[in-house]
DNA sequence: CTTATAATGTACGTATGCGTACTATTTTAA
DNA sequence: TTAAAATAGTACGCATACGTACATTATAAG
């Protein structure tokens, strides 16, 4: 039987590194990595419903009524009916959300780029590989 | 500027995709992932401290209270003083402790089995090696 | 030896993370 | 066309996850 251990104890450290690295920069800037994740995927768009909110952030609804209950406790978001589809609702961004949006983004992208570029274009296609062969067997 | 976003979202999808295979598992056993992990850690030692579980399982000591207290009111694990150093408590598996580690710990470890030997143990160090130079970088 | 500092674990508050149940609405099928 | 099944989001409960504050004990500095 192969050691599968050693590469299993390599994935969780390493998601919960850059985990504790992105959200401490995160959190410097006022705000959760779900609160964050949320602005980031309506930056620039007209909206989205909470399903496709939850499909690009992977986050399940129950974890997204809380996090957009407190983005429209902060006023970052509103919640506005769908004419399309009365089951769902859209949420936008706000002024203020779009203006949080502006103001941590593109620094959160920098602050990772900084320690990325530690990384060649090779290097990094080689990780991605990687992970996706690793991925594919669950 | 490289773009690191798609290593990024791999790395962040493979763990999720290997949390959720594991603990629908670890769930079906009658145990969190969190108590599991504590089980796993004593299992076959004489006990530890909070801090030295802490240390392996790479949670916090203010989740480890938690996660404790839920496996004593399930009398899996005693708190002990510790005789070399009062500000600290011995964890040790109960007799219960210790059969949910023999009747948890090996299946699971075959349950994971069965998915890595998908892979050869080359492409199992490659994938490693990769995780190792990601994590370098945080 | 005494005091300042560090280490160990708990308490507590806030925010996920996830499963189940529930309501409202839409779609599918008989 | 109408009843059954599927979908969207919320409500709720339990268990992390993590930061800060705290009490107790240990160690270092003087």
């Amino acid at each position: 039987m192969t050691n599968f251990l050693p590469t299993l104890r390599a994935l969780v450290r390493t998601y919960q590194a850059f985990d504790n690295f992105s959200s401490h920069h995160i959190k410097s800037l006022g705000l959760t990595t779900g609160q964050f994740d949320v602005i980031a995927t309506l930056g620039n768009t007209q909206g989205m419903t909470c399903g496709e909110i939850g499909e690009k952030t992977l986050m399940v609804k129950g974890t997204l009524t809380g996090v957009l209950d407190r983005l429209e406790a902060k006023a970052m978001i509103v919640r506005v009916e769908n004419p399309k589809d009365k089951r769902s609702t859209l949420i936008k961004l706000t002024a203020l959300g779009e203006k949080t949006f502006k103001d941590t983004f593109q620094p959160h992208l920098d602050y990772l780029s900084q320690v990325f570029s530690k990384l060649s274009d090779k290097e990094l296609e080689a990780i991605e590989k990687n992970l996706q062969k690793l991925n594919s067997i669950f």
